[in-house]
DNA sequence: TGGAATTTTTAGACCGATCTAAATCTTTGT
DNA sequence: ACAAAGATTTAGATCGGTCTAAAAATTCCA
């Protein structure tokens, strides 16, 4: 308790020091008291309310005056208070962003994203991680709405119900979801189409000659690997070809795709393409391919999913398809900015189209390097699609 | 002009609304006004004030009436507004961290880390990105400052010059720098110690048997460059033994550490092992080796930096030394804690030591994996250490 | 039982901006 | 020259908490 009390007095007499030791440069002229508005207009010579109006640019006041308020401030090195004026006003002009992991490539892109439409729109955002910890991300929602944010961009955890926005939602803040789709939860959502992805890149393979095509990777059951392996199914059935084997397994590591595709070969069956959960698994599958002596891009056919970094410098290089994260982080900024704009439009679902990069290990001709988008008569359109939910 | 008020008067009036749509859940209730301590106060029958303290478990409350106050919050749904809060007591449990890059796996490592002490401290993090841009740094500093931080954690962009903070600390915000020092600055300082890896892994390599031992990447008179080449040396030195061929070249892509390599090795005098300026010049070192013949980790040993997810996937696995970045964020966070409850401590530089991890690609024995620390007489303190600046 | 000591509660100023409504100052028209 | 219209400026309430100082309630003890 004493501590405690000790630490609030502290912070409530404001200290005039935490100045850098001895930094080289000039010496500090103002301490640390906050200058305000106050002391502007009394400066320059106005009231409160004008200073205030010259801070919004408002066209109401003249220019002498203004100009005269102007120098005040940079006079007396005046900082803007936002959340003084917040208080009054409502808005923060603050965004939170509640990601279930940060440094995974993907999220880190999409919130580079975020941050690059906000700052741009003169929002700051609160970024924290949950962790795949529902509980913890249920306790980050509350402070996001106790520091007042205006929007609320979530990465929902694993294990996340459809409620977690309820009190988001009640208390009338704005919320997007993003890149993992909250079952039984129609609201604002943006996210990446694996399974037009899937689609793509099997097109491609089927363009390409190839009839006896592979599926590996996933975990059965779960909602993602349901998705591509629809994506896959749906390419090869509208050319009526019939599935080549499938193999679920894990998709962290390349051990996991070297040791699915190794029984898959040793089983005899070898289709001559192989489409893979992502790119980790299809690099570990190339290496399983290479200790049977056959050459991936060659002999048989390899392709992934996500464009890790990896994937371009691996030999051959890797052929795939990009979720664009950082497309997906822009669009749910843009879509958050839209509804606090606008609270009243009807629910948005914003699903970025995945783009194909190719490359070496489906053995196209080397000449050929990307493409921007799904050949002629593609399933997909080519800039994000805004579909309204009914 | 006119959308501008249209939007201001719309923010004023709040909303109802933005709900979401059909959820399926049960029908919100209350509508967006927001609870204030004085509908609490009404509805329990006490003052403003005493909700208040109850709000900042104060044992001055009685504990019959802080019963009664906490159910009437849970009934009404309260949520603390802590900008309201703020405006009074001046703290505002808020931080912000500016860095340079969101998206390289370092700086989002050590994101994660000052995410999670601060989390766990009850701060949430402005985070943004100058993206190297040191106009957009300066903007990004005035922002945090209008959102009154209590202190801001920051990765210098790579052209700051010494007084980007000058505006902060004569503000008396506490700041901390992280991961590259900013010349002509003595302030607090947290930091991985590339030399001492450097010296770390070579002392290794000549623990191993090694007596010529070469070093490739790095662009000639940078900073990073120097700090490496200083530790290689340093542990040569203290060995007596002659440097072996130095290769500057660019670091960042394997390609880089492919062609340096190869002309080493086209030059003919081949070292017995290579230390090289990161993993990916590594990773790239061998290629150009096992091209040639020579078996990394047999013929010629090989080690890196930073413990990309690369180097313990490739084959042999690369030995290197990681900076942990994550321990980096956590220290910079806590150092900005204690600066925070005490502007007047002396400023602190914290570096944290770097951790050698064998692996497979220097030729040690395949038993011993991870090594925590350096051997026996160890150049560097096992734990961060804490040196105060004059 | 009365008054001091202690515990608990509270009124009202305050933080630094915005907002409303009204006051003041300029122009303009006749 | 005077009123009406338009352009600027401003006083004072307000946002939702915290803080201080004092009031009210309770307990303690002679």
């Amino acid at each position: 308790m004493k501590t405690r009390n000790a630490r609030a007095r502290e912070g409530h007499a404001p200290d005039a020091s935490a100045l850098p030791p001895e930094s080289g440069g000039p010496q500090i002229e103002r301490p640390a008291a906050r200058v305000t508005l106050n002391d502007i207009a009394a400066h320059a010579g106005v009231s409160r309310a004008t200073v205030s109006l010259v801070l919004r640019k408002s066209p109401l006041v003249a220019d002498d005056t203004r100009t005269r308020v102007d120098a005040a401030m940079a006079e007396l090195g005046y900082v803007y208070n936002r959340r003084a004026a917040n208080l009054r006003s409502g808005a923060s002009r603050t965004v939170g962003l509640v990601l279930c992991e940060i440094t995974t490539p993907n999220y880190a892109q999409f919130t580079s994203g975020v941050d690059e439409v906000l700052d741009g729109a003169g929002y700051a955002a609160f970024i924290t991680n949950s962790n795949e910890d529902s509980t913890r991300q249920r306790r980050l929602l509350v402070r996001m709405q106790e520091h007042g944010v205006d929007g609320i961009v979530l990465i929902p955890a694993e294990d996340t119900k459809a409620d977690v926005l309820a009190d988001a939602y009640s208390a009338g803040v704005p919320c997007v979801v993003a890149q993992r789709r909250l079952e039984g939860l129609t609201a604002d959502y943006v996210g990446p189409d694996y399974g037009a992805g899937m689609e793509l890149v099997t097109e491609h393979l089927i363009a390409l000659g190839h009839r006896h095509i592979g599926f590996i990777g996933g975990v059965r059951r779960i909602a993602p690997l349901a998705e591509r392996l629809a994506g896959f199914r749906r390419a090869l059935r509208r050319h009526r070809l019939k599935s080549g084997p499938v193999v679920p397994c894990a998709v962290q590591d390349r051990a996991d795709g070297y040791a699915a595709a190794r029984d898959l070969l040793a089983a005899g069956e070898i289709p001559t393409a192989l489409v893979c959960y992502n790119d980790v698994v299809a690099l570990g599958v190339m290496l399983a391919l290479a200790e049977r002596g056959l050459t991936p891009g060659k002999d048989v056919a390899v392709v992934g999913c996500d464009d890790v970094a990896e994937a371009g410098l691996s030999r051959p290089a890797l052929t795939t398809f990009t979720t664009d994260p950082r497309v997906v982080g822009r669009e749910a900024a843009r879509l958050l900015l839209r509804r606090i704009e606008n609270p009243n439009r009807p629910p948005e679902q914003i699903i970025v189209p995945p783009r194909l990069i190719i490359r070496q290990s489906c053995g196209a001709a080397p000449g050929q390097r990307t493409r921007a988008a799904a050949p002629a008569a593609s399933p997909v359109p080519r800039r994000p699609a805004r579909a309204r939910t009914a």
